[in-house]
DNA sequence: TTCGTTGCAAACATTTTGCAGTTTC
DNA sequence: GAAACTGCAAAATGTTTGCAACGAA
């Protein structure tokens, strides 16, 4: 990771995603933001998710309709995508599957560093 | 689904997919079938690909750098990503798996229709 | 004859990038 | 002052779409 230095926007779209369950998209960040920052532009907000997901400080969890969703939440967990109006929910699974994810047989693997579960269908509102 | 009339070209894309273990992109068919078929187009390709997925015929099954990867086995099972030279490999899970996917406490959802279990890492090549 | 299918190219939408100016340290 | 950061606009990317010609039933 290269070094870094203070970025008052970069801490704003940080703290955004701390902030929010939302699992926002760079579009909805920027539409956050802009009001605060009125010169920011979208592609310091692409840049700087690039930036903190290598930082291992955000993740991209789902692409829904074309847009990458991000979570600043980074403990265990997955997610629930809404098929009708896109949503996406947190899903706290069991410690099991953490151990289950151990043992998946994995043919051809050499290393295997993480996993992502996403579950489809409607949401409650839907 | 809407009525559908033969089309060889159709056929050939699903049956390149059944034969194959290699989850292609849209791309990857294209040029796979563009020597037999010297006047396929790609935008055919994305067509047949979402009308196969519509049928319930396909699945996509990952993005891998932004290129959607299908699959035509419909058979209950997950998938590794290597994150070196984007190899898409099955991975076989317990029946374990699926008596989970439906004890996963998710609020806030109306009906969950299917999960996609995705493992990230490095494959044995990498 | 009807309507599904196709090639082609243009249109689209999201994301990335080059550059020149600004900020951080 | 060096290097990171930014706005802007252009470019790149993967995918979708309109249309006129073609093919299947």
């Amino acid at each position: 990771m290269r070094t870094q230095n203070y970025s008052r926007k970069r801490q704003a779209i940080y703290e955004l995603l701390l902030s929010t369950d939302s699992h926002p998209s760079a579009e909805w960040i920027y539409n956050s933001l802009k009001q605060r920052y009125p010169d920011l532009s979208l592609g310091t907000v692409y840049r700087n998710l690039k930036l903190l997901e290598s930082n291992g400080s955000v993740k991209s969890v789902a692409v829904v309709e074309g847009c990458e969703r991000y979570d600043a939440r980074m403990s265990p967990h997955s997610h629930f995508v809404c098929r009708g109006c896109g949503r996406v929910l947190d899903v706290f699974f069991p410690e099991e599957l953490d151990d289950f994810a151990q043992r998946a047989m994995i043919n051809g693997a050499k290393s295997v560093e993480s996993f992502n579960l996403i579950f489809y269908g409607k949401c409650s509102e839907c």
